[in-house]
DNA sequence: GCCGTTTTCGGCCCGACTGTTTTCAGTCG
């Protein structure tokens, strides 16, 4: 992203903003004001999430423009960023046992009961605690009592099955939706949505919130507690329900309050806090306050906020979905009425791009995927298969292809409604030359290429691989292009400005795969290729009919991406599509 | 540690819930 003489970080954000955030942590344990702390952790969102390059901010000395960032703050991230360490945070940790920081982790155990169970008992690791409630040295301390050491044991052992993973966006929505129909079939309730990260369709999500408008909350709690699913009711009080699901080990909050409050509980429990406190300083300005209770002027009166939609149009502001609500410049462009209105949905969508079938590594016919697509209400699906290197996969020899497109034409005569296309998901070799000769790869409707082996190449030979793929000039996209699987696989290094410079300079469409797993292109990137004029496809990366519900993860993914409708290419009907992607440079 | 149209000191979100209390502290979101 950064093709400036500025040199690169030692530190990534995501590194910078964790050292930030343990120095929090341990200053918390150290007895510092809070609001000390909450510096340290604003100051990491922030960093966490800039768009721009963290070392170019840095060399041109621009960090404190960033809300948040003051000269302290200032000075750590520059001494991060340039020596990759933080002098102050080493001797802050020097101070304590390095466990402490672990145990912080634990549910329930916080900075001020880690201080007492360190200096009284000098327990400074998960196994010291666990050992110190067993032999019931715990329930002696003040503060502490029988209750505390069970759920201290059960803390422990949820601890260690998690390891504080966060789930897929692609696992938890599922089990989210059946619990939100739950709730809003529970007696009483006027309305109910997701809110959290799940509804900003973040690509990870650490737990599930529900807010619920009903007259009477108890009800609606009881069947919440009592709802299949549900493995442990983790609190449950007179507005709120905590539980934890069999599935995953995932937490969901319930939250019930009268309705006239609905909007604004769900506007404040969708966040993302980055973006609530730039509105709080909004309304500030304008004589408002905003809570989760509420919009208040100064007086106290309250104001009547219908939907969201109203809280927005208080603050003269226009309305920014929930994909969007990150302040990553959404502030600010629907403060200056630039903020896109016609993000793309899924109704736009016309056709599904990329679905193997039967024929390589998927596990449905061509006939049951094109019946499956035409129940979605698609009118086409590209039948994209490995190409001949991908052995691993079923790859296809070249006269096997031809045998498909024969079978192709007869499943298009057998099932009205969708059209199955001609396609390929073509193999980048290492040097960048794709796995069929350019004979083949005319004959095709859609020619999609990507990289499966050979990650291992550092960042100038993969770009330049990329590069050499995206001239050839029968390519129509690029197939998920930096090859992270999340959580488990990290991107290969890419000069993604590069590429998306050159994608947009040879007129190919890149794609936004919406495989849970992969999300790639990520929403970041997405908005940066909208910046370039780059075409993308919202695909399905489908293996078997099910997965063609992945258009809506690759969707959620654009539109937090801010794309429209007119950058997705999918969006067209199969003739304009075919056009579009024939429309090379 | 940050911030500023009540400013350069003194605020900064605060309520729900739990377990320990006997009026409250700590954690969480």
């Amino acid at each position: 992203m950064n093709d400036s003489k500025t040199p690169p970080s030692i530190l990534d954000k995501s590194a910078v903003a964790q050292v930030l955030r343990d120095m929090g942590l341990l200053l918390q344990l150290q007895g510092e004001s809070g609001f000390r702390v909450r510096a340290y952790d604003i100051g990491a969102d922030r960093i966490a999430g800039l768009t721009q390059d963290l070392a170019a901010v840095v060399s041109e000395g621009r960090l404190q423009e960033l809300p948040g960032i003051g000269p302290a703050l200032a000075e750590k991230i520059v001494e991060l960023v340039t020596t990759g360490r933080l002098t102050a945070f080493e001797e802050l940790k020097a101070r304590f046992p390095a466990g402490l920081l672990e145990l912080m982790k634990l549910p329930d155990l916080g900075p001020k009961k880690v201080a007492v169970l360190w200096n009284e008992l000098h327990v400074s690791t998960v196994e010291e605690l666990e050992a110190a409630c067993r032999d019931g040295r715990v329930r002696a301390l003040k503060g502490f009592g029988a209750k505390s050491e069970a759920k201290l044991l059960e803390g422990i052992a949820l601890y260690r099955r998690a390891r504080g993973e966060r789930k897929l966006l692609g696992d938890a929505l599922p089990v989210a939706e059946e619990l939100l129909a739950r709730v809003k079939a529970a007696p009483g309730v006027v309305r109910a949505s997701l809110g959290g990260s799940v509804r900003r369709r973040a690509e990870t999500v650490g737990d599930v919130d529900i807010i619920a408008s009903a007259p009477e909350a108890g009800p609606v709690l009881d069947a919440f507690a009592s709802a299949p699913g549900v493995a442990t009711v983790l609190g449950k009080g007179d507005s709120k329900c905590s539980v934890r699901l069999v599935t995953g080990d995932l937490q969901v909050d319930l939250r019930v309050l009268p309705d006239e409050d609905f909007a604004t509980a769900l506007h404040h429990f969708t966040g993302s806090k980055a973006h609530h406190l730039r509105l709080r300083s909004r309304a500030h300005e304008r004589g408002l306050k905003i809570s989760e209770w509420g919009v208040h002027r100064d007086d106290d009166t309250k104001l009547k906020v219908d939907d969201e939609a109203a809280l927005y149009r208080l603050l003269d502001m226009q309305y920014v979905p929930p994909e969007l609500r990150e302040d990553t410049g959404e502030v600010e462009a629907a403060l200056a009425g630039t903020l896109p209105q016609d993000l793309v949905t899924m109704e736009d969508l016309q056709g599904a791009v990329h679905a193997h079938t039967t024929w390589s590594d998927g596990r449905d016919s061509l006939e049951d995927m094109a019946r499956a697509a035409g129940a979605l209400g698609l009118k086409y699906l590209t039948i994209t298969e490995h190409s001949e290197a991908a052995i691993y996969a079923g790859g296809l020899k070249v006269d096997v292809l031809e045998r498909q497109w024969e079978e192709i034409d007869r499943v298009n005569e057998r099932v009205p409604g969708v059209r199955l296309l001609k396609g390929i998901e073509v193999d980048i070799l290492e040097s960048g030359a794709l796995d069929y000769a350019d004979r083949v790869l005319e004959r095709l409707e859609v020619v999609i290429a990507s990289i499966h082996v050979r990650h291992s190449l550092d960042e100038e030979q993969m770009t330049q691989r990329v590069l050499t793929a995206l001239d050839n000039p029968f390519l129509h996209i690029l197939g998920h292009p930096t090859g992270r699987l999340i959580q488990s696989r990290e991107p290969y290094p890419l000069r993604m400005e590069a590429v998306l410079e050159r994608a947009a300079e040879r007129g190919v469409a890149v794609e936004v795969n919406g495989k849970p797993q992969r999300l790639d292109l990520k929403a970041e990137h997405v908005r940066r290729a909208i910046g370039l004029g780059v075409k993308l496809v919202a695909s399905c990366d489908a293996h078997r009919k099910e997965d063609l519900a992945n258009l809506s993860f690759a969707v959620a993914t654009a539109r937090r991406g801010w794309a429209r409708k007119s950058d997705i290419l999918n969006t067209l009907s199969a003739e304009r599509f075919l056009a579009a992607l024939r429309a090379r440079r």
